[in-house]
DNA sequence: ACCTGTGAATAGTTTCACAGCT
DNA sequence: AGCTGTGAAACTATTCACAGGT
């Protein structure tokens, strides 16, 4: 059986795509382990590591090929496949990103926008439809929505959690403070919570400036 | 030496710091180690080798006392600490935080935003002072900003972090896409990029349905 | 000369298991 | 009976070092 391969090198990874992306739009072809670990502040063997998780990707003995690369992350993670997704909660964080345009570029498209406020429903400006959530199974299931984000207050959270859910949903970034209990086999989750960011560089600053910490990293969430 | 606490084990020291303060909110004063993890997602031995890398909190024989823990994680990770804040980019992403109220609950206060377009500078309406960010220098020592989110377009994102940088900013939430290079000794810095979370959603989605992955768990980023 | 892919070594984190306290 | 704190074990991730390719 293939060996497992760890979420923060599946993380690295998706980083890795983006860049090269990026990369191939500026035009350059040619990239190096170390470059693109330079870029990424990774060790140039980690980056390789990460990569040679997938299997060989070609390109042995000079360097990677930017594009040949790409489309070998995009083969092995399926990045290229095109993921409809919801915001469920129109306050100001859920309406930044129903209307922020950037996601199209790489394969999201906001589709539907929820909300319990029916007058909210009826004034808010947007080209995306939105909807009651009592809608969210209907919606969902038609529009084949696979990603949500939850921006509701925290009370709420669980309940419109496990509506995405049962609607099957696969996959949830969460920006409410509460954190989302479920076993739901096949669903994954992201917490982003500004607060517990807060919380999280006070605590590195504060331990800082006894002791000595490693920094510029970021957390194994949960 | 005392030994060095890991990101992880510090990131579920904060979120048990929150958890505990809304259960002191509620009037409940006991609580196990299972029942923390419970909640958190995490197994009880976990919470108790996190929670006893900083010491003995006092309540040996039979559960934590809520208040007390509280009050020794605050003190050990020096969380009762009230810190500014400044949000530099005044999109529709970087003004929902600065209009976001919820901070101050959690000992912390957005003072200052920051944006180069005079225009918005000058329509914008918020309760908190804008300033164009040639100022961001002065402000931050002035007001004593401790924390900044940056919400700027990619692009902008290396010299605005710069900028905040030799001011003497301690902590980023970086919110653009773009990854922030940086050697200084004490600074800390969390990239929240939503086009990466998808991305990582998906490819775990797209792992799991070949091959059996876990699930639920966030992930250690960069 | 410079690069990748990878087994082996090192370092780090989590889980187990149990002594000891309430 | 049920809980914590912790050394030791098991597991996981990262870094090293080098064979082999271009």
């Amino acid at each position: 059986m293939k060996k497992k391969i760890s979420l923060s090198s599946l993380n690295r990874l998706c980083q890795i795509y983006r860049f090269l992306e990026r990369m191939i739009g500026e035009g350059k072809n040619r990239i190096s382990s170390s470059e693109l670990g330079e870029f990424l502040g990774l060790a140039s063997h980690n980056v390789r590591k990460d990569i040679s998780f997938l299997g060989e990707p070609g390109s042995v003995g000079s360097g990677y090929s930017a594009s040949k690369l790409h489309d070998f992350l995009a083969e092995k993670l399926q990045l290229a496949k095109h993921r409809n997704v919801c915001v469920v909660g129109l306050g100001r964080i859920g309406s930044a990103v129903l209307a922020y345009e950037g996601f199209m570029a790489s394969g999201y498209s906001v589709v539907a926008g929820f909300d319990t406020d029916i007058n909210l429903l009826d004034t808010i400006k947007t080209p995306v439809k939105v909807y009651p959530t009592h809608m969210i199974d209907e919606i969902v299931k038609v529009k084949q929505i696979e990603l949500a984000v939850i921006a509701v207050p925290g009370d709420a959270t669980q309940n419109i959690a496990d509506r995405l859910i049962r609607a099957g949903i696969m996959g949830i970034v969460n920006f409410s403070p509460a954190i989302i209990r479920c076993r739901t086999e096949g669903l994954f989750i992201t917490n982003l919570n500004l607060i517990n960011e807060f919380t999280l560089l006070s605590a590195q600053i504060a331990l800082h400036e006894s002791q000595a910490m490693h920094f510029q990293q970021d957390v194994k969430r949960r």
